[in-house]
DNA sequence: TGCCCTGGCGCC
DNA sequence: AAAGGGCGCCAGGGCA
């Protein structure tokens, strides 16, 4: 069953009847009730079906799985990223949900006001015309409630919680009928939805994390472990080795004007100590620099610190922020769990006899745009598994790494170097393809938002930026305004891109979710990124996991962008070791 | 001492 | 090989 967009509507006559009393002795599952629930303090709660009575419930979790088991639910949730941890170590599992607070932050932008607070107290008030409660800040770690907390400062002033969710939805829906592709919208609100529950469930599942493995790698590649603030033996030796390379004058290579200054006394102008212009010197500093910057990185980043930290009990458990990046992109509050760097891919095993299912969507964004615009022939390159290298046959000669760069420039708005002929050559071949983006360039340039094909938008500039833009005081004040707008062009550029890119990968990740539940509920999506996932799994059930990758990608595909000729390949690979995927 | 900014670099 | 877009995180250092 994939995401049923229109549910609500098929089914209100049938819920409208029942009431708790009913859900509570029902003998007869109810299809798409949507209930509403708000926490109260100490494990209790209180839930509405909709349009029905009230019902004081003394353990919510309990009874959240009761009716879980009994109905087909759509649960009302002021916030999912609140209550749902709770549930889940109580052993519930809901289905789907509309989360208030998420729905209301996509519609905030739709509506270009997007810096308004979005929880259930703010959405409450603005429906009244009351001062709106700023949003609470975000728990950190550690902070974590054993049951459910009334009140984090977001619960409506002068309303009861649950009128004011029933209310509030209510709302919602009528902002979305309003817009002129409701269903677009709707889908993007169930998709998110099911994001916070898919999201909750992996930081409560855990990324499998070999222990033992990562430390011999830090041992290996740093040398002992040191007491903080004491550089690893092998850091300490590189440190010497870079002061001795500079006559002997001690330099500090985690402070980059340190770097800067030690090549200025020897004669050598460098404009930043990046790696890559490091890399272009001729000096005996600059190996061991080299060496020094990716061993640190390694160290500060996920070395011993870092395994103390965020794995526990053999699982790497990161939080997710949904809905964290204006595209729509998740982003992490700690663990750096989307900057797994490369290396460390080989401390990802699945235990012992299940397997990790690691799925890849090839060249997302190039097909989404391909989709986007409707372009036929670049719909016909996509057919093919590897889009650059038909790309670079159909356009460029055969040369892939050009074929590439035209593609990417396109995209993300390059002027360097090679970009503008390149770039030519895939308007005259792609009219229409470039053109889409270009036209979203226009609209930022011009200081309009643009949205993704789900309705995702972009936030309107700052007024500084406006002020930047108009008026032109000066040739200084024009050479300002006019690189600001271009700036803002790129972003806008990459925006329907990259956040249709996001509506395609959520739409999946929430089809995926429902498929695993029907036909492996043993197997955990255990990691998301952007445009790939890990399932991890007992090993008879990776075939049936493989399968539901491949529906949810072709299934996400039809949602989001009806009957497009573009194909979206999602490659699933089954391995012991996420270092073995791909 | 804590706050904020910058540079640098990991991922997509 | 880097460059264009999006992030998070860390160390260093300036400043109150």
């Amino acid at each position: 069953m994939v995401i049923r967009v229109t549910a609500e509507s098929r089914c209100r006559t049938s819920y409208s009847r029942v009431n708790c009393r009913y859900l509570s002795v029902g003998w007869r599952r109810i299809a798409g009730v949507r209930i509403a629930v708000v926490p109260e303090g100490d494990g209790a709660g209180r839930a509405r079906v909709l349009d029905g009575p009230t019902e004081a419930v003394g353990d919510l979790a309990a009874w959240m799985g009761e009716q879980q088991r009994r109905h087909d639910v759509r649960w009302v949730l002021p916030s999912t990223e609140e209550l749902y941890p709770t549930l889940l170590r109580a052993g519930v599992r809901l289905d789907r949900c509309h989360d208030l607070a998420l729905a209301e932050g996509i519609l905030l932008a739709f509506e270009e006001r997007p810096h308004r607070p979005r929880n259930l107290g703010a959405a409450w008030a603005r429906t009244r015309g009351l001062p709106e409660p700023a949003d609470p800040r975000p728990q950190t770690r550690g902070e974590q409630p054993t049951l459910f907390e009334a009140d984090r400062g977001t619960t409506p002033v002068g309303a009861d919680p649950l009128d004011a969710a029933v209310a509030v939805l209510a709302d919602q829906e009528r902002r979305i009928a309003a817009t002129a592709q409701p269903d677009r919208l709707r889908l993007l609100v169930a998709a998110e939805s099911a994001g916070a529950l898919a999201a909750a469930e992996m930081s409560h599942h855990g990324l499998p994390w070999r222990t033992d493995v990562h430390l011999a790698m830090l041992e290996d590649l740093l040398g002992q472990r040191t007491a903080p603030g004491v550089r690893p033996a092998k850091l300490a030796d590189l440190a010497d080795r870079i002061s001795a390379a500079f006559a002997g004058r001690p330099v500090n290579p985690d402070h980059p004007p340190s770097i800067v200054r030690a090549f200025a006394r020897e004669g050598v102008e460098i404009p930043s100590a990046r790696a890559w212009v490091i890399k272009e010197l001729d000096h005996p500093a600059v190996a061991p620099l080299l060496e020094y910057k990716e061993l640190s990185r390694l160290y500060v980043a996920h070395g011993w610190s870092w395994l103390d930290s965020w794995v526990d009990g053999g699982r790497f458990r990161p939080e997710y922020v949904v809905g964290g990046v204006v595209s729509g992109r998740w982003a992490t509050r700690g663990g750096a769990a989307l900057q797994l760097p490369r290396t460390l891919r080989t401390a990802v095993r699945s235990d012992p006899g299940w397997v990790l299912v690691c799925a890849d969507a090839s060249q997302l964004e190039p097909r989404v745009l391909g989709a986007l615009s409707g372009d036929r022939r670049f719909a016909e390159v996509s057919e093919s598994a590897d889009l650059y290298t038909s790309l670079a046959a159909d356009a460029f000669d055969g040369d892939r790494g050009r074929a590439k760069i035209a593609m990417l420039s396109a995209m993300y708005g390059g002027t360097s170097g090679e970009a503008g002929p390149l770039l030519a050559v895939l308007r005259k071949r792609f009219p229409q393809a470039v053109e889409y983006v270009e036209q979203a360039a226009r609209a930022g340039e011009e200081g309009r938002v643009v949205r993704s094909r789900l309705g995702r938008t972009s936030p309107p500039p700052s007024e500084a930026w406006r002020e930047l833009t108009s008026d032109y005081d000066g040739e200084q004040a024009e050479k300002r305004g006019r690189q600001a707008a271009r700036e803002w062009g790129r972003f806008t550029r990459n925006f329907v891109v990259q956040a249709s890119a996001a509506d395609w990968a959520l739409t999946m990740l929430a089809t995926l979710r429902r498929n695993l539940a029907v036909s492996a509920p043993e197997a955990q999506i255990v990691f998301f990124q952007h445009d790939e996932v890990i399932v991890h799994c007992p090993e008879a059930a990776a075939e049936a996991v493989s399968a539901d990758v491949s529906k949810a990608a072709e299934q996400s595909s039809t949602l989001v962008f009806g009957a497009t000729p573009v194909r979206f390949p999602l490659e699933a690979t089954t391995v012991t070791s996420y270092a073995d995927a791909k």
